[in-house]
DNA sequence: ACCAACATTTGATCTACATCAGCGAGTAAA
DNA sequence: TTTACTCGCTGATGTAGATCAAATGTTGGT
């Protein structure tokens, strides 16, 4: 895909750097060699950003690429027969996404920025010959895909035994989680997507979030101001998720 | 791990032999030559069977190997902070347990023969060896991990939205796809689990499970003796399901 | 700055499924 | 055979959260 000059401000960004990439730990965290870091990066393709509701890959679409976020946030939904949306994942800076093209050779899921949004695309096919060459790049990519297994699961429990306070608490912890990874504040943040998106996501209704994080303001165990969440009492959130899952116990390094 | 000769009837079965065994083309589906699939084998342990009850790994243990189930039928579940089991998963011959260990170097989950049960041990540090010299493995480990990805996607999809009759009609449905995959009839086979193990992988009460079949019962849907099934209205089935999932459509080869 | 469209909140009511309870059938040990 | 279990089925009742309804806030376009 050729890149786009139109825009001052980005075309110099859009050269190799995962060298200074701020998210080079995160996304492929792997001890790589110079001479490696620059093979990666000359498969990576930088594109420019997508506003907001701009689709990255449509359901259905024939698989070429992962993609890893570099800033904003992408959802990914399918929409069922009876034609609505069902989302399946938030995907962060340092985050991979299109992982699950890779076995029919199709995107599953669409992929849509809910926020301005910037990744890198590395086409597949490149990656899976590279790895060949680079064991540890094979072993972390096999890892990646373990984790996202892992956390899968995860969620499986959460939507099946969980009630509506577990899964909204585990929801915002599992957000600051992923802040705090990438040095963050884990107590404060802002939320990308809507109340509505994150009733699908928990199959909640809209209603249940607003009255489930209206009543955890209101016991003192976060803020909410609109987008904008703070964790007051972290302690107790915690408590509310229980020991959750082992993947998140284990703790991600 | 030493193979056990104590039992003479398995001891000649525990020999190499991934040419001859008719999961071969559905546990890594692969054209293999002759010589990969004797590179495979070598790394390959059968292990002796286990009864039913008995454990392949504990939830927390290091993670070695991956197992492909030959014979019988396994569960993954792990136990949550509250004591209870949380089942994530049921594996049938050819297919794949262990993947989720990958990432953390231990099992997030606990393996258990849902009756006797025989597994190929494959470890890990060998199968990914192994992967670097043989590309067409190495793409097949991607596109297994990959597939694992969207099912528990689609699982997701289920737990999150659909109603009780979806989510049984899914697990039956699910199932038949399975054993038809094996050459097994599509629409009569036996359950391994009991309905408790279906409502707990289900976020159902056992209750409901019973309540649900015994309706589709009644209406034509499916016959109900024990842990026999017959799906007989295998069109309105898979109505009740919907399109389902993008991952079951595609249809996996 | 204004308006239209949409997002969020809150209250009232409804319902799918959980929970509780009781029953019969199969199975294993004594 | 009896006792003790476990498993599956069915009926009665309770409840978490969905759905319906309506007010209020927020946002983007012109």
């Amino acid at each position: 895909m050729a890149i786009s000059n139109s825009n001052n401000r980005f075309s110099s960004k859009l050269t190799s750097q995962c060298q200074n990439c701020s998210l080079s730990a995160l996304c492929l965290p792997i001890a790589l060699a110079d001479e490696d870091v620059n093979r990666l990066d000359q498969i990576i393709e930088r594109k420019r950003p997508l506003k907001k509701g701009e689709i990255l890959f449509h359901q259905g679409e024939e698989f070429d690429s992962v993609f890893a976020v570099r800033t904003g946030t992408l959802k990914t939904y399918n929409i069922t027969n009876s034609g609505e949306e069902q989302i399946t994942g938030f995907y962060c800076p340092s985050e991979l996404v299109g992982l699950s093209g890779i076995d029919e050779n199709h995107y599953p899921v669409s992929a849509k920025a809910l926020e301005t949004t910037t990744v890198c695309e590395i086409p597949f096919s490149h990656l899976e010959q590279l790895s060949s060459q680079i064991p540890s790049l094979k072993h972390q990519l096999f890892r990646l895909m373990s984790r996202k297994i892992c956390d899968d699961q995860q969620m499986m429990v959460l939507l099946g035994k969980k009630n509506a306070d577990e899964k909204v608490a585990s929801f915002l912890l599992n957000l600051s989680h992923r802040f705090k990874k990438r040095g963050y504040s884990a107590t404060a943040y802002r939320l990308s997507m809507s109340r509505g998106e994150i009733g699908n996501y928990l199959g909640l209704a809209v209603e249940t979030v607003s009255r489930v994080m209206t009543r955890f303001q209101k016991n003192g165990l976060i803020d909410v101001d609109g987008k904008e969440i703070s964790i007051i009492n972290l302690p107790e959130m915690e408590k509310l998720v229980g020991a959750a899952g082992e993947c998140a116990t284990i703790e991600h390094v």
